[in-house]
DNA sequence: AATCATTTTGAAAACATTTTCATTAGTGTT
DNA sequence: AACACTAATGAAAATGTTTTCAAAATGATT
């Protein structure tokens, strides 16, 4: 029940509230001498300010929301690590708003928020609607708290900084190694629900499918595992097959399931690639080629990109694009 | 830019700030007709009253923080998801501490948690080491703060409430049954680390095993898939198998990867269970069979005890007990 | 109409910091 | 030694609520 205050350490060093408030947070404005007999005074009672006076006082919490929609996505858990380590490097707290999956009446958690008096947003929902990111620009504009989109893009909107892989290309390329392994009739497994990325992986795909002269097929399906099993018995029925990419690692492997027990034999019969490289990709038989997206680094480097905008430092680009790879493994030729 | 306080909320209603503070939190002291003006007020200005001045007002902050060891674990993401759902409904922010894996200078991080003044501590962590429950004890009495452990136990431990499942028994149960498949060499897999949840499946086991009169044999891995690859290669070399128990499904999951590549086909001859029931359980070829574990539940349930004991609500059992189930799929017979 | 009890309200204190502004101490120059 | 600067410090204001205590309004009872 031992609540020390700034009074305390003020009285134990002798000196005023001022000095000690100096000494914690403009360290070269006080004398080094007193500056170590507060400093001193503070380890030997355990003082840590009160954060709320702190941020009343201040004007500033040292917090930043981040916003997700679904915390069970591997990648999404992943770069929540990335952005916890960054966050600590500079001493931000993290404030968790996981959205409700059906309403998300984003208006009100956003009050929220600012309410909250956070220093920063970064938001990870891989699915901005345009209406969010109107919202989003407004949060910024009216009450000047700085966004980062992470793992998402806008396309044709370079007004809040994003970090992100470049999709587009990554399945350009995916789709290509497909094409020069001879595949023909290769399919990109994508999702009902339109998600922003997968749009991206969708354009890259049709740029390499044209380019070969190919006709392109996109299969829509669920992230469930029970509904897409169905979905793909079904397409082996009645469709032609020989190479596929999937835009999640999860549907991939689950892909290769089914076909197994359809009596097709992976790579031989059809060549399949995912996207991601989560633990699935690894786990599957035979292990799936896939697209290698650092997610870590997309949730380190986003919350890197929030702290200079919180401290007005200049950035220099607004929308970063980190390095992907393509991890061939068993899945293909 | 527009900061609205309860200043001006009183002033437009006519009001002292003393009431507009009671209209929100104390509606009952005041009377039905002003309080809803003020009401109107509040809506129509978009009034949020200020996070930092209430808490340090109030000495209440609504907000609880989680510790997690690393988001990156299916099991504790899907807890989140859990804990959230439950915060909302009963207006907890949630702040987010996700712990370094090597220097757990936990004495830090908490008096940091105890600077943020949260009215909770959701501790998820599911290796408690003696001094660290000891310390979340201290955490509990010096700053009556409280404080649930969820997923884990600290056996004879009744004094910081927990939620769990059984797992003693459901690893005895497991074990059992595949006793009952007529398996005689049967292998607990577990992690070098030692964990507390997997001590407790351990010793499920090894009842099970003795009872039988059987032989226990325990085998310690990493749950690195490149690492535990090797292990179970030589393994294979050395012992005679025809039962396998791993802590985790990606575990069990990648001891059947093994498996087959030793020509050894699964359950003919090797009966293979995992636990917790993640996606790749479903994944997998055969399908693994499994203990369910209902983490969601277990977060959710977790942060429903903390809530009642935010409120000092009688707690009436310390130590909660879900219930899990074996889900049999073909990776047994 | 007077009295008392109860409900409703407002003024001001409390919460623990940061920050501004004024003052004092210290240093170097002439 | 006087002066001008700069560095270091402290007093007090400011931050936006909740809460306490007292006063005012209302209602019931005689």
């Amino acid at each position: 029940m031992n609540k020390i205050t700034i009074y305390d350490v003020a009285y134990r060093a002798n000196v005023s509230l001022a000095t000690v408030s100096r000494a914690i947070n403009n360290p070269e404005k006080v004398k080094p001498d007193t500056r170590e007999r507060v400093l001193k005074v503070i380890e030997e009672l355990g003082y840590k300010p009160n954060a709320f006076a702190r941020g009343l006082a201040s004007r500033k919490s040292t917090t930043v929301a981040v916003i997700v929609p679904d915390m069970s996505r591997a990648s999404i858990a992943e770069m929540m690590n990335g952005i916890a380590d960054i966050a600590r490097v500079y001493k931000y707290t993290i404030l968790l708003y996981i959205l409700d999956n059906e309403d998300l009446n984003q208006e009100d958690i956003l009050r929220e928020i600012i309410a909250a008096q956070v220093d920063g947003i970064l938001y990870l929902n891989d699915e901005v609607t345009n209406d969010q990111y109107e919202f989003l620009q407004r949060v910024r504009d009216e009450y000047s708290i700085p966004v980062v989109l992470t793992n998402t893009v806008f396309p044709d909107h370079e007004d809040i900084p994003s970090v992100s892989i470049d999709y587009e290309k990554a399945a350009y390329e995916m789709t290509k190694l497909l094409i020069e392994e001879g595949r023909k009739n290769i399919f990109m497994v994508s999702t009902v629900r339109k998600y922003m990325v997968n749009d991206l992986k969708e354009s890259g795909y049709l740029r390499a499918i044209e380019e070969a002269g190919l006709s392109p097929k996109i299969m829509r399906t669920s992230g469930r595992v029970s509904v897409n099993t169905e979905h793909f018995n079904e397409y082996f029925k009645n469709h032609k097959v020989d190479g596929v990419l999937a835009v999640r690692d999860s549907i991939a492997v689950n892909f290769m399931n089914v076909a197994r027990q359809n009596d097709v034999v992976i790579p031989k019969d059809i060549s399949v690639a995912g996207f991601q490289n989560t633990k699935y990709a690894i786990l599957a038989r035979p292990k799936l080629t896939c697209v290698d997206v650092p997610i870590y680094d997309i949730g380190a480097v986003g919350m890197r990109v929030l702290t200079k905008l919180m401290n007005q430092e200049k950035v220099t680009d607004p929308e970063v694009i980190l390095d992907h790879t393509i991890v061939k493994r068993d899945s293909t030729l």
